[in-house]
DNA sequence: CCAGCAAGTGGGACCGCTCCCACTTATTTC
DNA sequence: GAAATAAGTGGGAGCGGTCCCACTTGCTGG
C-alpha cells in the first residue's frame, strides 16, 4: 500500500524533494500534514484555519501551533477551486490612451486601488486590453470565471470593452461613465461641475471672450467637461462655441491654441480640459506674445504634479484621482459581497494658482 | 451505482436554464461535458484542447466543435490546480517612491511587461508591497506558489523585499540592482554610462564649473549616476564634489540647486539625475537670474515627456522605460521555462535639446 | 430514563483539470 | 507469422482545499 500520506516516520514534511536537476521543487506543507501533526482531521484542521465554529479550544491551538512549525500556508488555488471564487479582482484599460498613460494619472488610480484591496484578501490583476489578442485574453478571464470582478476604465464610445463586460456575470465597475450604454454601477469625478467652476472662475475675474480647449468627443469626461464650460459661458449669454478639440496631450493643447488665437484674437481667458494641454496652450500663447494671466488667463483640470511647475503655476480643477481608484476598488468589493452600492460621484474643486488668479 | 457523468441524457449544460435577461450564476461548461458531446473521454478531450499528439484528427474536430458548441473556456483554476503551476506574474514595488511613481515611468514600465506578457498566457498580478500589510501579502503569494514568478523595481538599500525575494523558490527577475545583495538575475539600465555621457556633453561645450543633483545614496541607479559623472568630471581633472543629493523631485531639484548656486556661484554646468529635479534646478536657475543655457547649461536624465516642455526643452539622457519592463518580463518568462539567462543592461543615450546644446 | 439538542468531530464527495498507465488496435520488422 | 513498435483511447488517481453530513459526546428537560 504505497500510500505517501501515511507512508511512516520518515515521512516528515518535505523541506527538500530532489527534483530534476534544475529548480529545487521545495513541497510546501499541506492541510493534510498540519492536520496530522495537530492530530486531528483534515475538517477541523480547515475550520480551524479559517477559524469557523465547531472546533474546540485545545485542537484550534493544536492546528495553529502545527500550522506555524510546518511554516504552512493555504493554497490559494486549491481554495479557489474547491469555492469556485479566484481570490482577485482584474482592473482592466487601454494602455494607449494618453488620458491615462501620459501622466502620473494612472499610477494614482492605482495606488487607491491598491490601497481598498489591501483591506480584503484579493489580489489585482492587470489587463492592458487594447490589443486584440488583450481583448480575447479579457474575455476569457471573464468568461472562466478566474476573477472575482472587474474594473474597467477609460472606456469610450462603442468601446467593444464595454459589450464585453456586460455579457458577463461577474461584477463590474466602471472609472468614468461610458457614453452610449447606462451602467449599473460606476465611479465617477463630477467633471461637468469642475469645468463649470473652472468656467466661472474666469468670468468672475472679468474676462469676457472665454475659449476652451476639450478632449476628444467619445469620452464621456471630456463631454462632460465641454457641458460645464458651456453651462457657465452660457449663464452669462456669452458665446459658448470657441471651442477646439485636442487629444489630452501637450502638444494637442498647443495646436488647439493656435487655431483658437487665429480664430478669435479678442481670447482673453481660456479652459483646458486637462492640465498637459493647458500647458500646451500656455506655450502657444506666449509664442504668440501674449503674457500669462494679463493678457489670457488659462485654467486647466486635474492638477497634476506639473500644475505646480509651470510658469505661471497652474489654475486648475483638482480631481481625487486616487479617491477614484479607492472608491471604485471599494464599491467592487461590496459588489462581490452582496451589497447594491449605488453610483458615486466624486467632487472636484478648484485650486487657483498663477494662470488664473481671482478677481482682486 | 450513482456517477453523474453518465447520469443521463437530462444532463445537459446548463446553457438556456436561466433566462437571457438577468444573467445569474450562469454555470460554464466543463470539460467532460465538452468530451461528452464530442463522443470521446474527458483524457482525449483534454489532448485535443491542449493540441498535444495522440488524439486522432476526427476525435480533436469533434472536439474543437463541441467546445465552440458549448463556448467552453477552461478554467484556469483547476488547471492550475493540477499542474501546480499558477498562470501568472507579479510585479511587485514600493509604491510611496516618488522615483517609480512621480511620473508616467511606472506606467510606461507597466506597457513594456505587459506587451512581453501578452505573448505568453501569465496575467500579471500587481502588488504595492509598501505596506507591512503588503509586505505579508507578498510573503504569503511567494510561499504559496500561487505565482510562477516575480518581478521586483524600487528595491532600495536593505530592502526586506529583497530578503524576501531571495527566500523563495520563485524565479525572481529585479528591475535595477540592489545595492546589497547581488542579484542572479536582473534588468538595468546602463546609468553610469549615461550620466558620463551627459557630463561630457557638458564638457564638451566648454563648460568647466560643473555641479551635479543626485538622487538618495541607497538607490543603485542614483549612485550608477553619481559614479557615471563622476568619471567624466575626474577624467578631466576637474573638481567632482559639487554635488548635492536630492530625492528626485522638483522641490528637491529646485533645493539642491539653490544650495550649489550659494556654494558655487561659479557654476556653468549641471547635471541632474532626473528630469524632474533637472526642472526643478532650472526653476530655481532662473531665479537666481541665470540664463539657461548661456549662464548655465542643464542636463536631466530620463527622457520624460516633461523634457520636452521645459523652457528651453531639456537635454537629458535618455532611456529605454518600456525596453526595460518588456526584458524583465521577457528575462522571467525565459526563467520559468526553465532557462538560464544572463543579466541584461540597457543602452542610454543622450537627447540634446535647448538646454543644453552641443559644442557649435 | 430517555428523547432532544448543541457542540464537536472526521469521513468522504466534490471543484475541474492533467497525466500516468493499462489496454486495444494498426503498422512494422525480422 | 509472431513479436515488437507505434498510435490512439479512456479509466482513474491525484492536485489541496471546502463543506455537507452522519456520527459521537455531554447536557438539558419532560
Amino acid at each position: 500500500m504505497p500510500d505517501p500520506t501515511t507512508a511512516g516516520p520518515d515521512d516528515r514534511h518535505g523541506e527538500e524533494s530532489s527534483g530534476p536537476g534544475a529548480a529545487r521543487a521545495f513541497r510546501v506543507a499541506t492541510l493534510d500534514e498540519v492536520a496530522q501533526r495537530a492530530g486531528v482531521s483534515r475538517s477541523v484542521a480547515s475550520r480551524a484555519m479559517n477559524n469557523s465554529r465547531n472546533v474546540s479550544a485545545p485542537k484550534r491551538e493544536a492546528v495553529a501551533r502545527a500550522a506555524a512549525e510546518l511554516g504552512y500556508v493555504p493554497n490559494p488555488t486549491a481554495r479557489a477551486l474547491a469555492t469556485s471564487t479566484a481570490g482577485s479582482v482584474v482592473l482592466a484599460l487601454p494602455d494607449d490612451d494618453p488620458a491615462l498613460f501620459g501622466d502620473p494619472f494612472f499610477s494614482q488610480v492605482l495606488v487607491g486601488v491598491a490601497a481598498a484591496l489591501d483591506r480584503s484578501e484579493l489580489n489585482l490583476t492587470l489587463m492592458l486590453a487594447s490589443s486584440e489578442r488583450g481583448r480575447e485574453r479579457l474575455a476569457r478571464v471573464l468568461r472562466s470565471r478566474r476573477s472575482d470582478g472587474v474594473m474597467l476604465m477609460g472606456l469610450r464610445k462603442d468601446d467593444p470593452l464595454g459589450r464585453l463586460a456586460a455579457q458577463t456575470d461577474v461584477p463590474v465597475v466602471l472609472g468614468g461613465r461610458p457614453l452610449d450604454a447606462d451602467a449599473r454601477w460606476y465611479v465617477d469625478v463630477d467633471n461637468r461641475g469642475g469645468a463649470r467652476l473652472a468656467a466661472e472662475h474666469l468670468l468672475r475675474s472679468g474676462r469676457r471672450h472665454l475659449a476652451a480647449i476639450v478632449g476628444p468627443v467619445d469620452l464621456q469626461a471630456s463631454v462632460a467637461r465641454h457641458h460645464g464650460f458651456a453651462d457657465a459661458v452660457a449663464a452669462e449669454r456669452l458665446p459658448a462655441d470657441w471651442v477646439e478639440h485636442a487629444d489630452f496631450t501637450y502638444e494637442g493643447g498647443a495646436a488647439a491654441m493656435t487655431r483658437l488665437l487665429a480664430a478669435h484674437p479678442e481670447i482673453d481667458g481660456v479652459f483646458a480640459a486637462s492640465d498637459y494641454m493647458a500647458s500646451g496652450a500656455m506655450r502657444a500663447l506666449r509664442a504668440a506674445g501674449r503674457r500669462i494671466p494679463e493678457d489670457v488667463a488659462v485654467v486647466g483640470f486635474d492638477d497634476l504634479e506639473i500644475a505646480r511647475h509651470t510658469e505661471p503655476p497652474l489654475t486648475t480643477v483638482s480631481q481625487p484621482i486616487r479617491g477614484l481608484g479607492h472608491e471604485m476598488a471599494t464599491m467592487l468589493i461590496r459588489l462581490i459581497d452582496g451589497d447594491t452600492p449605488t453610483p458615486i460621484i466624486l467632487p472636484t474643486h478648484l485650486v487657483v494658482r498663477g494662470s488664473a488668479p481671482g478677481p482682486v
